[in-house]
DNA sequence: CATGAATGAGTTTTCATTCAT
DNA sequence: GATGAATGAAAACTCATTCAT
């Protein structure tokens, strides 16, 4: 194992530790030595890998960025033999990202504090940009196997991929009494689905 | 005037300025001092009217939701005489709507700020859910003349809701050359007139 | 009544608010909002009567010590007609200062305070010399008329009240289970009158 | 040396640094910035040491405590070889307290601030209370080795702690030309004797 | 590489005091 | 005389960052 790699271990622990903390405060709240007190290790580690905390942050951003992806991959991996109709398979897909919402709450939790963090910070706002984009692009490769038109498509991914994150920031922030998200999702991917046959 | 008019003219100018320093930076950032400064009054004031610097934030999210409401109405005001079917009625609100996150980015990037800090702050939270549940409510009697189905009529307006907050969020965090936030409104609005009909 | 006795009753009227105050917080975190507020004044009263904060605690000094002198002078007015022996006499008013001590632990408490401040302050300081001086020309007075020697009862005064504001102290600061106040001064009275004799 | 040395080393450095400041200032007029600068060292060492400044105050009871009953041992030590009847002993102990009050009149300065904390702070009276106890008991110890009446040898060394303390107080407060510390000590140190026989 | 001591800029908050009405 | 709005100096405390060992 290289030095590079032990540096990428050493970072990666320290950002998970991030991420554990961001579930009680928010980032600026969130002092480097909370960040090294929750990773075991000396705050000072955190600065011999990371210039400052900015920095900590941004390769925070791209770890959950990147663990988003990783999800995704990984049920398109665990589903990849199956053989069905594109139907089936948008269905599933739907499937896949209302349980991203309704069972992950810590991480839609977290994308609510990248969202604020974006809106101020230019640099994690295109990081999130470029990940918004490629999210879109694949739900766009997905719908589009069926429309017939691909402005209407495009036009869907975005409203799609907006949708969604609407319903993952009601998820954290309303009560499950009065917001039953578990209901719309569902309901809505059946209109969705109607929309794209 | 009485003596109530000059507190209440006090916070109210010091929470505009709250409003207009959230442009720049976000809540945590803004020091009493830069409030202060923006509102043109001494520091001391503040804490002479507010308790402490959460209790300006509180204030802060009743005066932005009241003035969200106030658009609303101000909106329904201006339309009153005009009589329509409903099919024009509800065009109509989603216009409204639509010009809400389009027009009033500020609105839009305030209310970001809004969710982050009600996600961790209890008190800023039912706050929020309760200007949610009215806004839901509202659109539930809108959606709801037309729709048969009340249940359905519910879950749409949740869902609706959840819908136009993504969208306000993507407006932005998004670039524009990337995101058409008017051709998705405007799409989207009439795939919504479709279903209720 | 003139202008002066107005002034008069409300600065008493104030300076009682801030004895009430002591009880709870020192001088210096009791706030002249504090006192106002226990006086059920508006705070500027207390800028119009007195032309600062050291102000209100040097009236207060001399309330307080003019206090001290009313009981034991109430004390004596009521004792008066009654003719008794020295020894008697010398008896009595061991009482009253015993009582003083232990009925009064308010008092003793307030002294604790004035003691501390009129360590560091001067004006304070020389005010209770003086107070001091005097209550130990009564001791001295009262212990006189027995002793042949002028120059030991002047120490035995000085002793004396030494002794009793030690014995206030640890009234208030020590448990009444571990400090057994009330025992200790009776005692003490007995070995005193016989050192008289 | 340990790191837990260099920890206990700052901590005395600082304390001392308050106890110089105390004979300027009451312990509330002392800022944080004002020790620092008394020590030499940047006040963020302060934070760094200790959680607030009560925590600073605390440490300080216990060293000036630490300090006093140092005082005493060091004088049983110094004073070991020499063998004496117990009339002697007791002498030579009075003389050690009186000195203490004559001579340290700065460590009465400050006790007299610890005091009055300690009449309004419950944490600091505790820590008092158990050293006047100690005091106390050592006390009773001494004078007990003459003494017939346990009951009355108790009572005796309370009475004796107040006092002592009540001249401590009087050194500091009353001008020299007005109460003659010396002399009152020696004149009670022969008349405690005498009742001690 | 790791540690923890040290720095100092910046923040919220308190409050005596002033002053216009 | 009385009120409460406003001021600004000063306090405790936080924390990213630096650095010697």
């Amino acid at each position: 194992m290289g030095r590079k790699s032990v540096e990428n271990v050493r970072k990666v622990q320290i950002v998970k530790a991030l991420n554990r903390c961001l579930l009680d405060k928010p980032f600026h709240e969130t002092s480097i030595k909370d960040i090294a007190a929750e990773a075991g290790v000396n705050h000072g580690v955190l600065h011999y890998y990371f210039e400052n905390k900015e920095e900590i942050l941004l390769f925070y951003i791209d770890y959950i960025i990147e663990l988003y992806k990783l999800q995704y991959n990984d049920w398109i991996a665990a589903r990849d033999g199956a053989t069905a109709g594109d139907r089936q398979y948008i269905k599933e897909i739907f499937s896949f990202i209302s349980d991203r919402i309704t069972l992950n709450k810590n991480l839609s939790k977290v994308f609510i504090e990248i969202w604020e963090i974006a809106s101020y910070n230019k640099k994690v706002r295109v990081k999130l940009q470029k990940a918004y984009q490629e999210w879109i692009t694949t739900v766009n490769g997905i719908i589009g196997r069926k429309s017939r038109n691909s402005e209407v498509a495009n036009i869907m991914s975005q409203a799609f991929v907006a949708y969604f994150e609407g319903m993952a920031l009601f998820s954290v922030i309303m009560q499950p009494k009065d917001f039953h998200t578990v209901d719309i999702l569902s309901w809505i991917e059946n209109r969705i689905i109607d929309m794209i046959d």
